[in-house]
DNA sequence: TTTATATGTGATAGTGTTTGTTACATTAGG
DNA sequence: CCTAATGTAACAAACACTATCACATATAAA
């Protein structure tokens, strides 16, 4: 499968937004992500919902930071890009009687969380600032 | 994205072809797993490649195991897969010179290669014996 | 030797998710 | 009013696994 870049782009575009402070267009994002601005509206909505960014419509519109960097962890964004999946490995349910196949997803089932569960830590634990700041030393 | 099943199926097909210590055809193994005894083919070919599965075509041909079950790892399976991606969250690479994507893209591909090392560590700790012993407990 | 039955593999379509694009209603500043 | 922005629906493109058909090749068994 391929793969989905969407947490990637969004930390980028929240950083640049924080450090520019000021309002910057679905477009303008677009260009700097080299992507639609339609993609930029989507992959923001539920960031806006939950109130990391605030928009103005209309002209001279667009989208700004409504909280500092600190107040929100890349887990913050994780949720509110729907929390998609992070594994790609799957199970397969053909045979839910067969004891071989319960033993064989038990272990990857296993396995899996345990990624899932590690990934998900450090993403509570890394702020955005943190990301600015190490952009910082570049 | 979608997922991939072919781990968990693969890891189940060998169990019982050990386990029954006969021939079975694809359109048997397909059967087992609802699935397309052409898929079957292609998903088994990398382990007949590397020495776990033999093959034999013609009237009552079809696929048995070249090695016990002990002698194999979730990770050998894996690797005879053409170590397919593990993660599906993966970076954006526009603007290669911009410190910010960098450092996002840092942090991203550090999680992802300490989540994909617990993966893997656990599938070299893991023979095909050891989940055939667990499937007898049940 | 012929027949039936396998694998091996190319070609093409189906499926699900992200991304690309168009279209248009809605909103708001100048 | 006019311009420029978001909000969304609708649908196509890209990509990987899966499904299916077709057929060459190989081989046991009658």
């Amino acid at each position: 499968m391929s793969q989905d870049a969407r947490l990637s782009r969004v930390l980028h575009v929240l950083i640049h937004l924080s450090l520019r402070n000021r309002t910057m267009s679905s477009a303008e994002i677009a260009k700097m992500l080299s992507i639609n601005p339609v993609v930029v509206r989507r992959m923001m909505a539920g960031l806006r919902d939950r109130g990391y960014l605030q928009t103005t419509r209309g002209s001279s519109g667009g989208w700004y930071m409504a909280l500092e960097l600190d107040e929100i962890t890349v887990n913050d964004v994780y949720e509110a890009l729907n929390e998609p999946n992070l594994l790609i490995t799957g199970l397969a349910h053909d045979h839910p009687t067969c004891p071989v196949e319960a033993s064989v997803n038990d272990m990857l089932n296993n396995v899996n969380a345990e990624a899932e569960l590690l990934v998900l830590r450090r993403y509570r634990a890394t702020t955005l600032a943190d990301l600015a700041q190490d952009a910082m030393k570049k």
